[in-house]
DNA sequence: TCTTATACCGGTATTAGTATCACGTCCATG
DNA sequence: CATGGACGTGATACTAATACCGGTATAAGA
């Protein structure tokens, strides 16, 4: 295998740096922050709901600024995710 | 056109990312660093040279942990680059 | 000279991010 | 009830990131 899936922990990783942005946005809609961030609001959906697990640092850099957030806080909250939790990760993976 | 190509800006923003780690990382080889941030040789090597002008926020996290950066000031640096250099910029395109 | 290490480059393979479309649900408002 | 907005989900299309391979170049050392 040439380009290795994305583990149960990157996925889990994702789904953290997903609801740190969600709650980052607040009240405010996906269309607004996502025209603030230069994204389209479905991108925004798919990383806020873990469906995309690794977006593009520019990407996350462009919705921190539109929310907020520093990167460093973004990234070290997201680093404390170590260990998948039981429910989401499957034996037969 | 479903995924928008990479516009010129986004290449010279990556090219200046490239620079910033390359700089960053001195003297230590590639294949050291790119082990200590977790990702191969030559994914590195695409992204200092500018090859890999949009890497993944995590990959680039990783490499700023590695080599000691903060990624606000990395995407601080990188939000500068908001015209394309002449030279590089084809009429063309 | 030969070997080794480092880095660059091209190609190739595979997965993933990004964008658009369509449809469904929920909820608030008319 | 009808309508619209916001969010969710699935499919589809296309580009890009990541990784591995082989080849090349250069510099240092035996």
């Amino acid at each position: 295998m040439v380009r290795t899936p994305l583990t149960p922990l990157e996925r889990e990783r994702g789904r953290h740096l997903g609801l740190l942005l969600r709650q980052a946005r607040g009240e405010r809609s996906m269309a607004e922050v996502a025209a603030a961030a230069g994204i389209s609001a479905e991108t925004l959906r798919k990383i806020e709901t873990g469906r995309a697990p690794t977006p593009a640092f520019f990407t996350v850099a462009a919705l921190a600024g539109a929310l907020g957030l520093a990167l460093d806080q973004v990234a070290a909250r997201c680093a404390e995710i170590t260990e998948v939790p039981e429910e989401e990760a499957p034996a037969a993976a």
